[in-house]
DNA sequence: TTGACAGCTTAACAAAGTTCAGGCAGTCTG
DNA sequence: CAGACTGCCTGAACTTTGTTAAGCTGTCAA
């Protein structure tokens, strides 16, 4: 034998079953067997089930702020946040719900959130207040959450009920006199592309808050 | 005895339930001692614990609608969206967890999708464009739930753990080096005021390309 | 060698969601 | 008016969950 487990490979362990299984399925029996260990093993290593989902918040945000870490510096704070987004995004994506269970939860990590202070430094160098900064942040984040939360569940949904958004269906789902809603549905985009262009318009915002 | 239990009696149980004792108390044993019946007599009103989640997520999404279809026609599709973002917020507000809770859940009530046709209505005959019209209010929706999962976090933080968010307290588990970040904090504002800013930048990035 | 400790196992419990057979009221049918 | 039927609920039980208690096993220091 090795030399036992690791607080670390249960939370990585417990990451990929979430994303094979699902939160229902992220159970502590299933995570011991993955583990070849018998459930009670994990008591040692956590105090009960909220930690450990406590310590995969953390990894994931901690993916965060290391790749931020590695990014360079941009031209200006509008790139650095459109980054932060978009790695934000990316990152949520990677996991089954991601955005759902991830967002809100308890940080139990400093570092995720002294990761702010460079930018901070350089944004208000460019000029930008410090509220507004640290408002900019925020708000950004804030969208990702909910951005991501919807595009998430129509991923699921699509999954297990695929009629559920196929256009045809929803046409009829809706029934009659919304021929508006309709149209709107028919013209809707997904993906990278919608992201990019919601995202657009949160910048759009903050500029125009930020230059007054 | 008067003729048994109905669905919408449950729901509305259900969710007082939810304010009482939180997700985790929310038991279909609990629920049933509430309304004074045994727990399978539930299985008769419903196939299982999630549709009465959807359902409840359903009842909240409804009286969204409702409060929506109630208001007076605004001047313009600012003021239009802004009410809506702000009914949105306060019914969630209303729930212990509501955002978490009833953001991308199922809707299983096409009325609340429907509600969107007279806006699109008013608003494309303000000029904006019918994509355009339906990306704002989906945008807008993202924020609020973004907003407001990570207002609800902080209150029940605050609850639980009020060390966790003082301002001292903070500082401390901040450590040393990030004078910003800390600066930052002791700037941040809550509440409805913090609501409505960050609603007015969102606003403002959707003026910006509606004008253009 | 002996003791202590880290790290695990076996066994078990309580509480959760859920199922199933049946019972008791009314209401409908012949 | 009798009997079948149906709507709504109960009693008991099963399965799966998180979690705890107690005890085994190896390693390492004194």
């Amino acid at each position: 034998m090795a030399k036992g487990i690791t607080r670390e490979q249960i939370v990585t362990a417990a990451l990929s079953l979430l994303d094979d299984k699902g939160l229902d399925g992220l159970t502590v029996r299933a995570l011991a067997a993955r583990l070849e260990v018998r459930p009670p093993a994990l008591y040692w290593h956590m105090r009960n089930k909220q930690e450990l989902l406590d310590e995969m918040s953390t990894a994931v945000m901690r993916r965060v702020t290391t790749a931020v870490s590695a990014l360079p510096p941009a031209d200006g704070w509008r790139e650095d946040l459109a980054a932060y987004a978009r790695i934000l995004r990316s990152e949520f994506l990677l996991h089954r719900d991601g955005a759902r269970i991830f967002s809100g939860t308890r940080i139990a990590d400093p570092d995720v959130v002294r990761m702010k202070e460079p930018w901070l430094a350089r944004w208000t160098a460019q000029g930008v207040g410090l509220a507004d900064a640290d408002d900019a942040i925020d708000l950004a984040v804030a969208f990702v959450v909910g951005f991501v939360i919807e595009e998430q569940e129509q991923q699921q949904s699509a999954g297990t009920d695929p009629s559920r958004y196929s256009i045809d269906q929803r046409d009829a789902w809706l029934g009659p006199d919304v021929p508006l809603v309709k149209e709107a549905g028919h013209l809707r985009d997904h993906g990278d592309q919608r992201f990019e262009r919601h995202l657009g318009i949160v910048l759009d915002g903050l500029a125009a808050r930020f230059d007054s």
